[in-house]
DNA sequence: CATGACACCTGCTCGC
DNA sequence: TGCGAGCAGGTGTCAT
């Protein structure tokens, strides 16, 4: 599900009602989330913590805590956040894996259905080699033209799961990935050392514009995905591609087709608009 | 090192 | 109506 228009959208709505309160009553309701950590480890290490600060690195989570502890939540699939003012209900409970109080009146609740998504804890010095291999951030100022085809350009795997493998790339998923490939004209099964220049120009653009213009929207729900206070986001409206097989391309009328050739991922393109 | 298969999970949709 | 197959926004591991 969240890709990085949605995880970006979370952490904003969350982080003004997480920073600077303490966390209390942890409780790891699925213990199968959480990746290299017990659930008595956990709670201990972060009850009593205070939230120092709420951000976003990829698709992940960051919880940085005051003794420079991370916790690290990823949503995977159908994973989502928010926090419950007051009391909770019976509904706030449905498919709960973890859930805290945060200050005094607030509770943190990750749900998730199919369970996919993990929680993990790092010191530290876990938390910098984890990052180094994470791939750099297409949305920062400083992230250019050149910087995307090294990135990607010295392979011969297929351009769109070159741009959605996060140790080249952070934060693109199939659904961006899609539609960033379709407004650059781009096969995406292309090997991506056979991109010129220019296609390389022209996808950093769309790319970095598919991924703005999804945060602008908050996101895309076409399922599970809410926003960090509860809502669904309005990108799916504004899907060129992404889940249109059968239908005509926005450019040209040809239909666009849809296969599942590339790393068993759905992708839709259109074979007249993308060589 | 690159690649593909598979595992992790549940729910929804579609075809028979 | 019921049932099984296939598919879903993601990522880590393992064999080849």
């Amino acid at each position: 599900m969240p890709e990085l228009p949605e995880v970006e959208t979370i952490v904003r709505d969350l982080a003004p009602e997480l920073e600077g309160f303490r966390i209390r009553n942890a409780r790891v309701i699925r213990p199968n989330v959480l990746r290299g950590i017990t659930k008595r480890k956990l709670v201990s290490r972060i009850d009593g913590s205070r939230i120092s600060k709420l951000y976003r690195r990829a698709k992940n989570i960051v919880v940085l805590l005051d003794d420079d502890n991370r916790v690290i939540i990823q949503l995977r699939m159908t994973g989502s956040l928010r926090i419950k003012k007051g009391r909770l209900t019976e509904a706030d409970l449905d498919y709960v894996v973890f859930t805290a109080e945060i200050g005094r009146h607030s509770t943190f609740l990750f749900r998730d259905v199919r369970r996919l998504g993990t929680i993990q804890f790092m010191a530290p010095e876990r938390w910098v080699e984890y990052e180094a291999r994470i791939g750099p951030e297409p949305l920062a100022g400083s992230f250019r033209a050149a910087d995307l085809a090294s990135a990607i350009g010295g392979s011969t795997v297929a351009v769109k799961k070159a741009i959605m493998d996060q140790r080249k790339l952070a934060g693109v998923g199939n659904i961006y990935a899609n539609e960033a490939l379709f407004f650059a004209g781009i096969d995406p099964s292309r090997p991506s050392d056979t991109l010129s220049e220019a296609e390389f120009s022209a996808l950093h653009r769309t790319i970095r514009r598919v991924l703005n213009n999804g945060i602008r929207s908050r996101g895309t729900t076409l399922r599970d995905y809410r926003t960090g206070t509860g809502q669904v986001g309005d990108f799916q409206h504004r899907l060129k591609v992404y889940g249109k097989g059968g239908r005509p391309c926005p450019k040209c009328r040809t239909e666009l087709v849809t296969t599942h050739e590339i790393d068993g991922r759905s992708t839709t393109m259109c074979w007249r608009c993308q060589t």
